[in-house]
DNA sequence: TATGAAAGACTAACTAA
DNA sequence: TTAGTTAGTCTTTCATA
């Protein structure tokens, strides 16, 4: 991870469509350099998954969640990152165990949501934010 | 925003890369047709961005921030976004009132973002939960 | 790094609902 | 009038030297 490596990502992460040569050009490279690089950082794990920032619903929510201590947390947030409503599930330090994130139509839905979660029986208690606004890095 | 346009969204979500004419395949519809959905989302906003997931450190975390009563919020959030270690800032209902997710290189810079936040004289104060471990939906 | 081949995306004209 | 299809063209990526 040098500094064309994070400049690259920086561009990316705004366009990941940004063509190669469009890349190269604004970091002062060449095309395959980038490719190159691009392939070598997804290769690393640096760059996870080339994806979509969606707002699908009307309502973001993080869903807090503490389990019972003797819970496997990895499998627990394993299951809630599949659930349909799901951006993300983080395994965190901190009061609670598990962060959830969700993007729901409605605060109904975001309800339903926090609902399934405390029928969980490893699931102790849920505390939900809603996001209210987003930017982005 | 009906089943297709969800299908769609959902492989993308996974490999924003996937070529139309795969996706067509996929969801049982013609190249043109993923073309025209996926750019109306992408206009409607329902697209935010084409991006990349990182992970370019060791640590992510996340540093829920207290500001001031008076103080413009959505400002503050925006500067914080632009912060070079930034994923995202959210504005969250709740006890604090910002969350920032950032990907650092250690827990140093963790703790320098950390000394960062809260030197700026809008911020009352900050809590922080390392994010141990990350499943995406 | 340069170049040609292959893959993918885009334009535009057309069809159907 | 809107959504979907298709063929032809252009752009981007990728393999090779």
């Amino acid at each position: 991870m040098d500094d064309l490596d994070r400049r690259i990502l920086n561009i990316l992460r705004r366009d990941a469509r940004t063509p190669y040569t469009e890349i190269a050009g604004r970091v002062g490279t060449s095309e395959g350099t980038v490719r190159n690089r691009v392939e070598r950082m997804t290769t690393e794990g640096i760059i996870e998954r080339f994806t979509v920032a969606t707002r699908t619903g009307n309502v973001k929510a993080m869903i807090e969640v503490s389990v019972a201590v003797d819970v496997n947390t990895a499998e627990v947030c394993d299951r809630m990152a599949e659930w349909e409503e799901a951006d993300f599930a983080w395994q965190v330090s901190g009061e609670e165990d598990i962060v959830l994130v969700v993007d729901a139509t409605d605060t109904r839905a975001v309800n339903e949501l926090i609902t399934q979660a405390r029928e969980l029986e490893e699931v102790k208690s849920t505390k939900t934010r809603l996001i209210l606004d987003e930017r982005l890095g």
